[in-house]
DNA sequence: CATCCACCGGAAGCCGGGGAAA
DNA sequence: TTTCCCCGGCTTCCGGTGGATG
């Protein structure tokens, strides 16, 4: 390999693809953009939101506002090693893991599970950055980050990795550069580019986040033996993440087989952990905006969420937009309290967009059977008839109750209803029981905001629960 | 303790939309 | 333009399930 160290330039970084997307971006979010990615772990210049700029129109007059490194609160931000609390132990583990890489040989395997915002991703992108910035010269490594709640086909994901490292730069002046589309190729052609552009690396480290999420695991196996059955000469490192615990245990042997690996789970941070990761980033503020509550509070209500420090940077960045965007100079208990309803709001909405207009039916029919219904838990069944009159009422069409049980399914993963096994017994059979995590007035408004269902007045979903 | 019910959920396959290559 | 392929949404089919009941 030629010219030096990492291919990866530090304008296209780990970020770019990723979190950044799980990174709802709150509707409280004030005028300005999400700031660019910053790879290098310091802080953005604190004069990094225009200041420097002036600009005449008054509509767009510039106040201060109450942050002044805004960036160093966004979720897929990565920080330096200094202010990553708690996760020393995880952090040698995966660096030992990687270093072979690091001279061009091969990394280890890694899975890592443990539960959201317990620094996952923070802490294997961090390793990967020291990892690629501390190769020795002429060692190619390629570095690529992956959700695969994003691309969850193979082709998705094998596609994804390919345009990620495939950058012009690997490619001498007289080659051809591989094309990489998004779809419309058969597999196996997918693979053979992918390991075309693979053979321009010495070694590379996939991060595959959320994988629990991808519809076939075979993908894995097949990144996993690349080298083995000679399809690339790059060594290949993976890095797979899940939050569910039990994953990696029960994938098919054959892969599990190809893909050995270092486990790791990775612990919840405790409410101390979470307020001294608050802390480690209180410099996003303005010296003194921030009263003595704030961080406290919004510690607690991520503790409620099992040590969650993803939501707990959220509502700590969205308490602040919330206060800015209201031209309050301090950021106080009020502005976390509103900042958590709107988080919560927006959730549900984020949840709701792209999916098909099914899905808001669905969840139309359990708002209504929660609102009106005494039972606290409601059998697929019941939830089904209402659907049904839902969907005659607005003359949409009906899907059958195999797809609307597949449609419950996928609101019990996304955390909007809570499910239950009951069995009735002798001759009453066994179903599944629902239950609402969300407010129901909250998800009829949100619903309603789809014209399909704005015939549909509250007073008349009484009718159908 | 076998029975029974009514739903559960995996598997397979269909269909229309959309993209790439020949 | 045609052909090939992927993909999400959906249906049909069917064996599995488990605790109150008789």
């Amino acid at each position: 390999m030629s010219n030096g160290t990492s291919t990866s330039d530090e304008s296209r970084d780990l970020d770019s693809t990723s979190s950044d997307g799980q990174d709802d971006r709150s509707r409280v979010q004030t005028s300005e953009p999400e700031g660019s990615p910053n790879e290098n772990g310091k802080p953005p210049s604190s004069e990094g939101d225009g200041q420097q700029f002036k600009v005449d129109d008054p509509l767009f007059s510039q106040r201060k506002g109450v942050f002044q490194n805004k960036e160093m609160v966004r979720v897929g931000w990565v920080p330096d090693g200094d202010r990553i609390v708690g996760r020393d132990d995880y952090i040698s583990t995966i660096s030992s893991c990687l270093n072979d890489a690091v001279y061009g040989g091969a990394p280890n395997h890694i899975s890592i599970t443990g539960k959201t915002g317990t620094g996952k991703s923070l802490v294997s992108r961090y390793v990967t950055r020291r990892a690629v910035n501390a190769s020795v010269e002429d060692i190619r490594i390629g570095h690529t980050y992956l959700d695969c709640s994003k691309s969850s086909t193979e082709v998705q994901v094998i596609s994804t990795i390919g345009q990620q490292l495939n950058d012009e730069d690997i490619y001498d002046e007289d080659e051809d550069i591989v094309k990489m589309p998004d779809t419309g190729l058969p597999k196996d052609k997918f693979y053979k580019r992918l390991w075309q552009i693979l053979d321009h690396y010495d070694s590379a480290i996939i991060i595959l986040d959320e994988v629990d999420l991808l519809k076939s695991d075979h993908v894995l196996m097949s990144l996993a033996k690349a080298v083995e059955s000679n399809d690339t000469s790059c060594q290949i490192g993976i890095i797979a993440i899940s939050n569910q615990i039990n994953f990696f245990d029960e994938l098919n042997p054959r892969t599990k087989s190809a893909f050995q690996t270092q486990e790791l789970n990775f612990d919840p941070y405790n409410a101390n952990q979470i307020q001294e990761i608050l802390r480690g980033r209180d410099d996003a503020f303005r010296d003194g905006v921030l009263t003595d509550e704030v961080i406290p509070l919004v510690a607690a209500f991520s503790a409620q969420e099992h040590g969650d420090a993803r939501k707990a940077m959220r509502l700590f960045r969205t308490a602040g937009e919330l206060a800015d965007r209201e031209e309050d100079d301090m950021v106080e208990e009020d502005h976390v309290r509103r900042a958590q309803d709107a988080l919560e709001k927006d959730r549900f909405r984020d949840f709701l967009q792209g999916t098909p207009t099914q899905m808001k039916a669905a969840c139309l029919s359990i708002a209504a059977k929660s609102l009106y219904s005494r039972d606290d838990y409601i059998i697929t069944g019941e939830l089904y008839d209402a659907y049904q009159q839902i969907t005659n009422a607005i003359d949409m069409d009906t899907i059958g109750i195999r797809r609307f049980r597949d449609i419950l399914d996928e609101m019990q993963l996304s955390q909007v209803i809570e499910t239950k096994e009951v069995n009735m017994g002798k001759g009453g059979g066994r179903h599944n029981s629902h239950r609402l995590l969300h407010n129901p007035e909250a998800i009829l408004d949100i619903v309603m905001e789809d014209s399909r269902f704005g015939d549909i007045s509250k007073s008349s979903l009484k009718r159908f629960a």
